[in-house]
DNA sequence: AGTATGACATAGC
DNA sequence: AGCTATGCCATAC
């Protein structure tokens, strides 16, 4: 068994394109529900080949402190993967929100 | 071993 | 509707 860290790597790995997912369900699925915060620290050591761009704050918005690329790059990405966007500038929750590869 | 911090989430004001 | 405060979990120092 890996650190949680792994355990989150491997599932954003999972998550399909053109797909999202909350810090919140990634913390679930990695069996700590509450370990969101975790969650986000993980991503934060994330190595390449982690697409941490899939992952959204439950808001559907991109974190306040993304890396380096900015909220403004991550939308773009998540523009290319086919990722729909709201009026209000978030992403579309209720369409791509992945709740785990059940799909 | 204890304290401090962090890419969240939720509730309250 | 936006901001502040608190809670939870795991990692880093």
């Amino acid at each position: 068994m890996d650190s949680f860290f792994t355990q989150i790597f491997e599932l954003v790995r999972q998550i399909p394109e053109g797909r999202v997912s909350t810090y919140g369900q990634i913390a679930l699925l990695s069996g700590n529900p509450r370990a969101a915060r975790a969650v986000g620290y993980a991503l934060h050591h994330a190595p390449d080949g982690i697409p941490c761009h899939r992952i959204v704050n439950r808001n559907g918005g991109l974190s306040d402190a993304f890396l380096p690329s900015g909220k403004e790059t991550h939308r773009f990405l998540l523009e290319l993967e086919g990722i729909p966007f709201d009026a209000s500038g978030n992403v579309k929750m209720d369409t791509v929100m992945w709740y785990g590869k059940e799909e």
